[in-house]
DNA sequence: TGGCACAAGATTGTCGACAATTTATTTCGA
DNA sequence: TCGAAATAAATTGTCGACAATCTTGTGCCA
């Protein structure tokens, strides 16, 4: 959980926690993507008052994770292929941004962490059963370590503070266990291997790279998956 | 006014209302920028009770103007110069993307429109008196249609819907209306041309190029004005 | 039978009060 | 006199109730 959140201090508030279940619950899909949220019913479900799940609602919202309209009241986002490959351009051009200002800005020390921590993944690689691992926290551990590396808030705030959250909702939903495992770990290689050359542009250029090859990679299954349900439905 | 929020629909609630009011008090630098919100003397000022009032600063903490810490309080975010430029980082990143997926997915009544608005600001240009003007709403509407014009709603909220109300926060409190007046529109025309001939790869680095020029002008500008700070203090 | 107006029900927005926590002040001892 | 503990004040978090708005269901009329 604290790696998943290393921006995140602890929650303390009631809100706090609360916000943190309802993540949870959305980005797991138990509370169905796209379906209404009824204020009374989850405030009861979490024995909690309206306010305070209005409160936690707001954060969620900060997100992305739900939308409001005003004297209608709130939605889970409605996951679709198209925001999902909105989120990955976001993501190639911030986290592209990110890469390149880590290349400048991180400490050696820092660089050494990720280095060792992708060292520790390749042996995971090795235990075939840590492949799943590799791909569900590994992949997000360097992704976030680099993003942090950036030491700059703004990007920060934006990538981990919300837009990851939302990047996990997905990997959960469609279950984005893709096979493109090595090829990641080969990439994640290289990209390091830039910062740590501190090669700023090298580093940005690789990351696009590698967030537009697994965009595409999702494409080409959703291009699969719509002509085999076109030969499904003509059978 | 609507200019400036192409995105959000008119205030209804009057925690909207509230919203907008505090909004523009800070951007404007009525609320000092740094200082502490007392609820309670809010809410007063306003007439309101504190709970529409929190209403409003969970709006305004999405736009990142405001920052709570959990039974402490809130506080407008602190102007600085690092934070300027890490926010010019992020935007030299996204508006780049965003411009590249313009030249993708504009229309052509898209484009035909803002090459009416560049030629009305050539003419404003011209108008000694409407530089200002340029300066100040022109730039933001041509940035304001490229990120519409990528048609990426993710791309589309992370900067019409908080990251711009940062910028106009900056351009207020530090008055920014630098001498690259003419040098910007000559920029925006090429950017546009670039989108105009769907040359996403060409638009993004121009994009890149024109926000980049902004934050090395304001560098300079603090390299200066801090090394004329220390001749002041030195005689 | 179809569509519109109206009323009933449910949901969201707003309010004021109380509880929990933090901050400021006072008091006591070294 | 200085520092620390205890107390008082102020601020934030949470709660339940009421008002405003939207949604659903009913009945009337063409």
């Amino acid at each position: 959980m604290p790696l998943n959140n290393p921006t995140l201090e602890t929650p303390v508030t009631t809100a706090d926690k609360v916000f943190d279940s309802i993540l949870h619950a959305i980005v797991d899909g138990e509370i169905v993507s796209g379906s209404k949220i009824s204020e009374p019913e989850l405030a009861k479900h979490y024995q909690i008052s309206r306010s305070t799940l209005r409160e936690a609602l707001n954060r969620l919202e900060k997100c992305h994770l739900i939308e409001r309209k005003a004297n209608v009241g709130s939605r889970v986002v409605e996951c679709s292929i198209e925001s999902l490959l909105e989120i990955y351009i976001v993501r190639e051009s911030l986290e592209g941004m990110a890469c390149r200002q880590a290349a400048l800005h991180m400490s050696d020390n820092e660089i050494d962490d990720m280095k060792a921590m992708l060292e520790q993944h390749a042996c995971a690689q090795d235990l075939k059963d840590g492949v799943a691992y590799y791909q569900e926290e590994g992949d997000l551990d360097f992704h976030y370590k680099v993003i942090l590396g950036s030491h700059n808030q703004q990007l920060i705030n934006i990538l981990c503070g919300q837009l990851y959250h939302l990047v996990r909702m997905y990997r959960c939903q469609f279950g984005m266990n893709s096979p493109r495992a090595y090829r990641a770990f080969n990439e994640h290689s290289r990209i390091i291997e830039a910062i740590s050359e501190r090669d700023g542009e090298l580093a940005e250029l690789l990351m696009r790279r590698h967030i537009a090859a697994s965009r595409k990679n999702i494409e080409a299954k959703i291009l699969l998956s719509l002509s085999e349900s076109k030969i499904d439905s003509a059978q």
